[in-house]
RNA sequence: GCGGGUGUAGUUCAAUGGCAGAACAUCAGCUUCCCAAGCUGAUAGUGCGAGUUCGAUUCUCGUCACCCGCUCCA
């Protein structure tokens, strides 16, 4: 059996502790949907907090939206998600191979010089990959948006899809916004919420899901100074995640092929993270789109809504440019857990050497920020111990632990990657002062009681 | 969706057509316990459903899930 690969640890790990559990496990678990537990929750909402605050409220530049799941359906038929993501798909019986069948057809339509491509028959195809003549499975529709009902009845006319990105909801709030908060180009609007796309192929643990969720950010400019505000972007991005934590040497940048670019984008670069996948080990955390004026556009059309933006100082009016940095929440944690999971020796009491598991979060990603643990359970340690782990948590999300040894307690805080633990000691019940110990220096220091609020403030600054 | 592989305790692994084990973890207790210490005890499992069989965790089929490869795709 192969050794456990770093991915298969850091699974392990976020269900032993809680971070991440499949979804319905009790009835079997559903393909490609994932819980998060009580640490993976608290690890998901500071990842938000943290972009939220780096692309919105720190700038003045850019604005929040939260617009709902369920849009009218034309929104989709005019970002062009109903046709692009609607296909009819014939696979070949022999060798399996997937097709277009209108495309299929179109090809052999023009070959044999026949008007109506709709005429030609399946059976007269041969599959382009092995030949085979008329081996077809029947047409099958494929959608890659989820679609629901509205209202009891289930028929064509309340019928609604779920959001495959976040983003059309920004668009069609383009003229509340501007007129809400008298935002001008360039400015952007942010959007964090759950996304959900039919993926034919869902996998690789949380990497890939049908339900997921986006950080999404739409910035308009003026046509003309796009390019360069889509490297500003792309710069950024990058940056967010090596300021968080993130290796830059396992990060990249790829470029998209024209040939392969969204039906919207004029240039898209993603960024990657090196995940470590078996097969192809990089995969992409985010995408930077530079959407042309595409959507605005279409929206106008579509709504008869004019999107566009006067530009008093010019006396003009045009279309702003958008460019989007569009980034997977839940594959970042992932990248985040991937990259703070570490393995070192650590010395134990029986003169041999123990593994030692760290998570070396960003204390302003860490789950739990301190943990107080009296150093026995013990009727004089425990309830001043509780005590001051009440205090400490109206502040920050602080854990407290006076099960088992004290050695494994801090262990156990090191897994989860809790940046302080604080140990209530005999000591303390003369001097009123407590030890507290840095995760990622091990470094002890004495810190009077009445100190450790302040002690702790300075250290976890932004969390 | 197709092909291959895998499903045993929270985790990592054993074993078996006839009472399913271990380690670690977890919980309780003892120990003035500062880096997974020791001792005692406890909880906990054959993914699900059929079939064959006196008896199935083991064999067969189906199903669900995960992994790998295709395919597909923000």
């Amino acid at each position: 059996m192969a050794p456990a690969s770093r991915l298969d640890n850091v699974i392990s790990l976020c269900k032993r502790r809680g971070f991440v559990f499949p979804s319905g496990e009790v009835y079997g678990g559903t393909r490609s949907a994932w819980d998060y537990g009580p640490l993976g929750v608290e690890l998901k909402e500071n990842i938000k907090k943290q972009w939220w605050r780096y692309m919105v409220t720190s700038r003045d530049d850019i604005v929040g939206l939260d617009s709902a799941v369920i849009l009218p359906r034309e929104v989709w038929v005019a970002s062009g998600h109903v046709g692009v993501f609607t296909d009819p798909l014939i696979e070949c019986l022999s060798c399996h191979k997937r097709f277009r069948a209108d495309h299929l057809q179109e090809a052999l339509a023009s070959k044999k010089g026949i008007a109506d491509p709709d005429s030609i028959a399946l059976t007269e195809i041969a599959c382009p990959n092995c030949g085979t003549r008329g081996q077809w499975t029947e047409p099958r529709e494929f959608n890659m948006m989820l679609k629901t009902h509205l209202g009891v009845i289930e028929d064509e006319s309340n019928l609604f899809y779920l959001r495959p990105e976040t983003a059309q909801g920004i668009f069609i709030n383009f003229n509340n916004v501007v007129n809400a908060t008298r935002q001008k180009p360039p400015f952007g609007i942010g959007q964090v919420g759950k996304s959900f796309r039919n993926e034919i192929t869902p996998g690789n643990f949380i990497f890939r899901t049908r339900e997921f969720e986006q950080m999404e950010m739409e910035y308009f400019v003026e046509p003309g100074t796009d390019e360069d505000w889509h490297q500003y972007w792309i710069d950024e991005r990058t940056r967010w995640y090596t300021d968080l934590g993130i290796a830059a040497d396992n990060l990249r940048h790829f470029e998209h092929p024209q040939e392969k670019l969204s039906h919207y984008s004029k240039r898209t670069v993603d960024i990657e993270y090196r995940f470590g996948f078996q097969g192809s080990e990089w995969g992409e955390l985010e995408g930077v789109a530079n959407r042309t004026d595409f959507d605005l556009k279409t929206h106008s059309v579509h709504s008869g809504q004019d999107l566009s933006y006067f530009d008093q100082a010019k006396g003009d009016r045009w279309t702003p440019y958008v460019i989007e940095p569009a980034a997977g929440l839940t594959r970042s944690l992932m990248a985040f857990m991937v990259e703070s999971y570490t393995e070192d020796e650590a010395p134990n009491t029986k003169g041999g050497v123990d593994k030692r598991t760290v998570l070396q979060l960003d204390a302003r990603l860490a789950p739990i920020k301190a943990a107080v643990l009296p150093l026995s359970r013990n009727e004089a340690l425990s309830p001043k111990a509780r005590d001051l782990a009440a205090q400490l948590r109206k502040l920050w999300n602080v854990d407290f632990d006076d099960a088992q040894a004290i050695g494994r307690r801090y262990r156990r805080q090191d897994e989860i990657g809790t940046p302080y633990c604080i140990t209530v000691d005999f000591e303390t019940l003369e001097d009123d002062a407590v030890t507290i110990r840095s995760r990622d220096t091990m470094e002890q220091e004495r810190v009077g009681l009445d100190k450790v609020q302040d002690y702790l403030a300075v250290r976890l600054v932004g969390c």
